[in-house]
DNA sequence: GATGAGCGA
């Protein structure tokens, strides 16, 4: 009867299989003849099976996700390594990934900025091209018949760039540290360290503005509370100064 | 603790 085969279909057992330590894997599996009886069927082969190596790739990106964690764990080391020295930026594992280039354009070492004896600025203090209130640069724009004047315009493009405030910054303080403190995050448009005029020392705060908001977002938040020096920076957004 | 300079056509 048909009935009866069925019957014999659901009691014939799955296939299984067995890989053992020598990677050779068993694979075992019941047939129903035509004459009724039951056969067993085993081979054995080298071949991994495919869920083998699905398995394989699944463990395998866990173990990538775990080597990013890692990293990043190991990121968030360096960067504080990196706070504490005076000289961590020629040490900094990053300065190949990061806009070394852009800040070595506008944030030159004074040794640098020597070649350039036209754009002399004073005492060798160096004074970034943009900010630079004696750059020719300053009269020609688009006509001039608006009446704006140089740092009008700086504050006008000082505002619709997002802008972090960093407070707590130690007096010894350089431009270059703080761009070397967030500008692995993305590119910083501008960079302004609040400074006594005479003296020249870090007043203990600066402004750091970026060209991405989300960059300026994720440095807020990775630095904001982070220690350097010895002390713990606070980093919030800036408000604009009326 | 702090919200940027300079005060000039």
């Amino acid at each position: 009867m048909s009935t009866n085969w069925a019957d014999e279909v659901d009691g014939v057992e799955l296939p299984q299989t067995f890989t053992d330590a020598n990677g050779i894997t068993t694979y075992i599996e019941y047939r129903v003849n035509d004459d009724g009886t039951k056969i067993k069927i085993t081979r054995r082969t080298r071949k991994k099976l495919i869920h083998d190596v699905v398995n394989k790739a699944v463990a395998a990106r866990k173990d990538d996700k775990q080597e990013a964690m890692k990293q990043q764990l190991l990121n968030k080391k360096i960067l504080c390594r990196i706070c504490k020295g005076d000289h961590f930026t020629s040490r900094c594992p990053y300065k190949d990934s990061l806009g070394v280039e852009d800040a070595a354009a506008v944030f030159a070492p004074a040794s640098v900025v020597e070649a350039d004896p036209e754009e002399q600025p004073t005492a060798g203090k160096y004074v970034a091209p943009h900010m630079r209130s004696s750059a020719s640069r300053g009269s020609d724009r688009g006509g001039g018949s608006g009446g704006m004047s140089d740092r009008d315009a700086l504050r006008e493009r000082r505002e619709d760039q997002p802008t972090l405030r960093v407070t707590n910054l130690s007096e010894d303080v350089t431009d270059s540290d703080v761009m070397d403190l967030f500008n692995r995050f993305g590119h910083i448009s501008r960079v302004f360290l609040a400074r006594d005029r005479e003296t020249n020392v870090c007043k203990g705060f600066a402004f750091v503005s970026f060209s991405s908001r989300e960059d300026a977002q994720r440095a807020l938040e990775t630095v904001d509370g982070r220690g350097y020096d010895n002390l713990i920076l606070r980093v919030e957004w800036a408000k604009s100064s009326a």
